[in-house]
Formats: structure tokens, sequence, C-alpha cells
DNA sequence: ACAATAGGCAACTAAAAGGTTGCCTGTCAA
DNA sequence: TTGACAGGCAACCTTTTAGTTGCCTATTGT
């Protein structure tokens, strides 16, 4: 999940369908043109595996579909624990720095 | 950035200082145990790069602190484009699911 | 002073990620 | 019904990443 989102080109895709769900895969392709189709369709199934994505084939396209829930439980998750210390840790490490 | 988070080490090295900041090299490799010194000394130089962890030498040691300024960062740009989304996303995949 | 401790640097190897090409299957439209 | 379009699959190559080993430097305690 965390190396689905390693990507720029993975990032891109996320966008994207953010700005406009339900795309098929020649609609993402344009958008990255440097990659062949199968670079895309790679990186496209990297986000299915990781739940980041959803398909549906309709006919002899598969569309698209971003899906917020798990993004949505890294944001609670694993980033609030941080938020909490947020201010600890900077005053950690301000006197660390200045110790020094 | 995403790539420092994108391995389970490192994100474990990052729960370790959270859960105690400012530890020596020696200290975070005992968490660690399947990995050499080196090992370890990698992965907080990727972290370090990032940004995500600050560096401080006190003679022979080399204490680590956590950055909670960039994971802040993350938090609230990236993410929060796809919380404002949630919804939105939701309703257009479950719409598509059950068009087919 | 010097042995032990803490860490850095560089070269090397192994494994994984990113990307391509070639070919095959299914669907639609004329 | 057949040609064009949308996509899938598998083999392959290249680059990056993860990890190791070996050796070197600096600090500290006795």
């Amino acid at each position: 999940m965390f190396k689905a989102l390693a990507d720029e080109g993975r990032r891109q895709l996320l966008d994207a369908l953010r700005e406009r769900n339900g795309q098929s895969l020649q609609e993402l392709c344009e958008l990255l043109p440097d990659l062949t189709r199968q670079g895309v369709t790679k990186h496209l199934r990297i986000l299915e595996d990781a739940n980041l994505v959803v398909t549906v084939k309709r006919g002899r396209h598969k569309l698209h579909y971003l899906n917020p829930v798990p993004i949505n439980e890294i944001a609670e998750r694993w980033l609030s624990n941080y938020e909490r210390d947020k201010l600890r840790a900077l005053s950690a490490l301000k006197a660390a720095l200045e110790e020094s």
C-alpha cells in the first residue's frame, strides 16, 4: 500500500482518477505518454492489488475507479499516530539541536 | 518521501523513534536484528534524505530524531485531497458496480 | 596510552521494480 | 462477418534497491 503510493506515475494515475473517476485504460494511457499501454497496465495492476483502484469491465472497456477507503485508513491509523506526537517530537528535536 | 515510507523496516525505525526519540544507531540496530549495522545505516540514510529523521552527533554517538514536519505535510496536502473526494468517489464506485 | 566502542565509506552481490516487445482474446460497428 | 479497437498474458531486458563484507576513522574509559 505504501509501496503502491511510492511511484510518481501511480500517484498521477490516482490524481487522474480523482479528477475524473471511471476512466478506461486508453484514457489513462494518454495521461502518461512516456509509457506504453502495458506499462500503464502494470501500474494499474499494482494499484488494484493495493485496493486503491477498483475496476469494472463494461463491454470491451475496463473502467477504473478510485477506492477512497484504504487511503482513508492510512490517514487515520498511521499518520494520526505521528500527528499526536508532533509537538513532542518537535520539542525533543529542538532541545537536542540546542544542546550541541 | 513516499518511497522512504514504502519499506516496512523504515516504518519500524520511525515507530521506534516515535516511542523513544533520540536513539543511537546501536540501539536502533537491536530493533532490527535481521539486518547488519550497515543495513540499518542505509535505511536511516534514506529517512534522513527524506527529511523524516534528523541526526545530531554527540561524541561518538549519533542520535536520531523524528522530524514530524514532512509527514505532517503529506497528511495535509496529499491525503486531504483524497479525503475531500471521499464520498464522491465512493458513490461513483457504487453506481458503477450497480450498473454492471 | 591504548583497547574497546560507535560509526563511516566503498565495492560487490542478489533481488525486485520498471519497462518493453510480441502475440493472443474478446467486443463492437459497418 | 470481418476489420478495427480495447485489453490481457508472458518473456525478456535494464535499472534500482536491499543487503553484505571488509576496512578505515574517531571517541571514550581505564
